[in-house]
DNA sequence: TATGAATGAGGTTTCATTCAT
DNA sequence: AATGAATGAAACCTCATTCAT
């Protein structure tokens, strides 16, 4: 989503497009190809365990082209998570921003949508496993996806809760001041993924509906 | 024994130990040195990044002297997360196991006992952060986690969460089937000080006050 | 491809030919030289005393290059033995398996080529020298050596005595059994040059004349 | 023979010898010890390949032990070489010296000697392994066993040749200016055990016949 | 005298990066 | 723009040697 395909919408005039821009274009998809299997490698081995080679072949390039597109393999790297912004979450700010469903419903419906673009996407474990292994390399990215993703969460989540207590539908509570609280099992959820996915599966839609229960009563008017 | 006990005075302490014995206890704190160092560089660089080098110069010792306790880094590697087995276990189920307590008073205590030796502990920051970036490197150290410390945990609170329907103390609800679900703010709390600590601290205590806001409302009979 | 063939005079040349089966035949040429210094190392300081860096010294190549071409010292030392099979002995079998020339005549010839090719020969030296200070280690290879060139010497050899007997030039006795009795002074040859060509050199002119005297007598019939 | 055993003649009396004679016999066992088990490591592994913690294991000493005998590696390897002198040459030379046996006679022990003392002990072919293998590393050891075994083996054949002639019991001939022909098959047999003894294994005895047959054959007066 | 832990130079190997083609 | 051989720094590991005990 954050890069739109807008060159595939006009497949008929490809042909009719000068060299130059079709070259450019050749330029992007080689570049994606890149990036995607740089992702790939990176999200197995972690940064260091990685070779340049590897990344190559895995894009179906020569050896040495990813140093061509990318000057150096931190520079690849920066490039992988800059280009993994995740699910448009301006998207959710709109539909959550305004509403007149009740608070629970909309809870509901969040909480669906977290799991179903978190919890059940193998490409958002693997991002938090980069950030986690190589966090602390790169302060900057653990900063802008904090930016980016974690402190609009809170803001989104947090005046949705406020919202509710205002209309009478949840109770006040500390929590108001960690919104995320009322996240974390399907933090816990991508995280048990992550670790323990092979051996010990986790029922994904009975934890959800175990995190809603626990949370809704939770904040439910005494 | 190539020497004489000459100092034959203080029979209980150190100087009564041969040489033998004495040589030993050495060879246990180098080793236990040489540990300590290699889970910093390790926890701080992630497996690949670590060079041997430098876990020998933190621990003050050549560059050789790990080679030489260790069989290679692989070895030294598993031998640290081995060692690493977190605080005593069975303390707290021979403490949760059987009491007259409220149920919420149980699960305060346990909660707060949690935030004590996970959440404020940056040791066990580290040792999920190694057991995130090198879990795929090795399956075996992730299996023996999750058996000595996550069955357990979860076999400890489902009991205890258990107790409290049979006590009328708390309603029965899907959170029985996943008991991990109660604890899963604390988790979120131990990412939260891994990943943004530095730039946006937590502030746990009152995090935990939220948690058990949520919790103890969520789980409360109706 | 890449490059235009400006110089299309030579038609039959290297020039005519494409970059693809240039870069090939270029690649050949490096793995050969490296292969010649690596026997020149090896032979000088035997397999452990080689170091890698020094044959990519003595190749005038970069340090990690052997290790490009070859995938370990291991594999190198093996290549290097797999290519020295000394000159080509079905020719030797061609030239002395059928002929009218006298049995005297035949042997004075073999003796001789056997000089030319392995006593005057340094490289042979010098691989009879690898062969016994690292056989143990690589059992396969003395046994390809064997295979290749002292079973078909000996064969060869018994034949031309065989023939020797029956048309009643030489006598028969137990040498037979042994025909490599018959080309063992040869053999010490190669090894005084081995040992003491420095400071003792060896006439090999006269020891080869020795050489034939003793075996003519030897074997004519009294 | 190069180390008669004096002290263990006199049993009795190691227990009134003072404690500085005992000291110093034990000295030279051990010495004795390391010596004997660095000769079986060089002759297995050659020089590079042996390392001194397994010359001190098969010691049964500790590791540190041979370098306070020894000053280096390099050291322990010239002292392995020098004490490794041969069978007593000196016996032969007296006991070949003056006889009124025929020189046949004399020829045909001397042959068979060789073989029992040579070809037939195994000692024997590692040290020549030792030699080819590592003479390059040390011209001064190949040239001290030139000197204490080949020329003097040389001249001792070359008087008995002599004498033979003089008395008309063989020819002359060119072998006389390299008597050292008249020995190069069992030359050829230590070389023969040296590489092939496992896979192809020699029958010494048939051999020696052979190589008899062969020479006596080929001095004999026409 | 003997031990074996400790040292650190030096070897093999890996791999990010460069560059001629 | 793309290829892949070539480079050389740097990592892991070995092991001769030292030295406190």
């Amino acid at each position: 989503m954050s890069k739109p395909p807008l060159e595939t919408d006009q497949p008929a005039n490809a042909a009719t497009q000068d060299s130059a821009t079709r070259r450019r274009r050749d330029r992007d998809v080689r570049e994606s190809e890149i990036l995607e299997a740089a992702f790939s490698e990176f999200a197995a081995h972690g940064y260091a365990a990685t070779r340049m080679e590897d990344v190559a072949r895995r894009a179906g390039v020569a050896k040495g082209l990813p140093n061509f597109y990318f000057a150096s393999k931190d520079a690849l790297f920066k490039a992988v998570l800059r280009r993994l912004i995740l699910p448009d979450w301006s998207a959710l700010e709109a539909r959550f921003g305004q509403s007149d469903r009740t608070t629970a419903d909309l809870l509901r419906e969040f909480v669906a949508l977290i799991y179903e673009r978190l919890v059940d996407n193998p490409r958002a474990h693997q991002l938090l496993r980069l950030l986690i292994a190589e966090g602390p390399r790169m302060p900057e990215l653990t900063e802008f996806y904090y930016a980016e993703f974690i402190e609009r969460a809170i803001a989104l989540l947090g005046s949705l809760l406020g919202r509710g207590v205002e209309r009478g539908e949840i109770r006040p509570g500390p929590y108001a001041r960690y919104p995320q609280v009322i996240m974390a099992p399907a933090l816990m959820a991508v995280l048990w993924n992550l670790l323990f996915a092979t051996e010990h599966p986790l029922d994904c839609a009975g934890f959800l509906e175990a995190h809603l229960d626990l949370v809704l009563n939770g904040l439910a008017v005494p």
